[in-house]
DNA sequence: GTCGACCGAAGTGTATACAATTTTGATTTT
DNA sequence: AAAATCAAAATTGTATACACTTCGGTCGAC
């Protein structure tokens, strides 16, 4: 069964989703999905269900495929389970900690700090989600690097949604310590600054603020 | 955009995965299983697909589907990250704790008894991961309860897959151990027996085995 | 007798056809 | 003028058709 196609029709829509380009809300027709890939509906479809399971779009019945836009709850649930994941993959990273992977997180948060020197949101929004990803590929548990990824790319489009002043910088800061602490072999100090961390970033959003949207329904509520 | 007749099947077939009727590495011909459930291919596609996501099948490239044979690595993997999801989750559950949920988990833990003494196999191994994602569920946080979902019905593929001796009334001893922490609101204790528990569960697995596959059944019938 | 090429059967991958549902917009009714 | 109605258009849901790949077995060469 080939999903190579498929793959890349998901991959293109997950970037304009992730990077507002499609706003949370809007339609996604299959025909006109079909028409700009240059395929058949069949595989529109067939991504369109792997988005719809990634909880970046929704599916209506007889209706059809929309952007997702995640409810405050659903952006708090997801903030809930990356602390608690997050805390003690922290703790186990120190627990094998290798200078070769400090030396890979550093090399990550280098690349945070150009992206925003250089004025590159989307490029940043990625990279800061990405040094969690990266935590998690160092330390080859492949399960654990994929079920942080969905939450992570669920988290991008939660921020874009519901950002509202800069924290890059912070972050990047934060990231530096937490690389700091797991150098130390200080477990207690990199579990306690990653859930600090992943705090900062759940209040820098702004969950009372009217976001804008494609559902009507939604901007009405 | 429905799906109800798609997560008819895959209901159906995660049963037979889970309960041990499908074997791991048999192949899911598309035609036959159309045949079976009365449908065309296309929905059959649609529930390999979904079913390729949650990692109960693996879908090859112009082969086809079959059911998943999780390596020892990959079931490692898994357990190390319940372990670390699921500390975390109980240290929150204790800061939220009410008497109504207490009960909850007892009236199931009297499940897991009667399924114990009535010697029903399957059910049993369901209801004991259903009891942590009773917790997930009690904590009213959907997105924890849904990505532990998945985890756990990975589980039960790997624990029918690499099962050695009976854990069920242990596993059951231990999850009344970890109410009564819960109710006492111990979280250091509540999280250390958790901890203890899953890797208790993962220590009967015996990783050193020849599992049988392959194996063409119509376990469906 | 064994190995390899070839051919037919079976199965998957994608496109298209058709049925069912929703949406739209004009027309009628109150 | 606002609301209800209904038919046409557009869109989704499912089935089927067809091309392409893989699998199995036979035949022939060595």
């Amino acid at each position: 069964m080939d999903i190579s196609t498929t793959h890349h029709i998901v991959e293109s829509l997950t970037r304009a989703i992730v990077e507002h380009r499609l706003l949370p809300g809007s339609k996604l027709a299959e025909q006109k999905l079909a028409d700009h890939f240059g395929v058949s509906r069949t595989l529109v479809r067939q991504a369109l269900f792997q988005l719809s399971q990634n909880k970046l779009i929704k599916l209506e019945p007889a209706r059809g495929a929309f952007v997702a836009a995640p409810s405050v709850q659903e952006a708090q649930q997801v903030f809930a389970v990356r602390r608690m994941l997050e805390a003690e993959m922290t703790r186990a990273f120190v627990q094998q900690v290798t200078p070769a992977q400090i030396t890979s997180l550093k090399e990550h948060i280098a690349q945070e700090r150009a992206a925003v020197t250089q004025g590159d949101v989307t490029g940043r929004t990625e990279l800061l989600g990405d040094f969690h990803v990266r935590m998690a590929e160092l330390m080859h548990n492949d399960v654990l690097a994929q079920v942080l990824g969905e939450l992570i790319s669920r988290c991008a489009l939660i921020t874009l949604m519901y950002q509202s002043r800069n924290e890059a910088e912070h972050s990047t800061d934060e990231h530096v310590g937490i690389v700091a602490a797991l150098e130390a072999k200080d477990a207690e100090q990199a579990v306690r600054l990653m859930h600090e961390h992943l705090l900062h970033v759940e209040q820098s959003l702004t969950f009372d603020r009217q976001v804008p949207t494609h559902d009507i329904s939604l901007a009405l509520a």
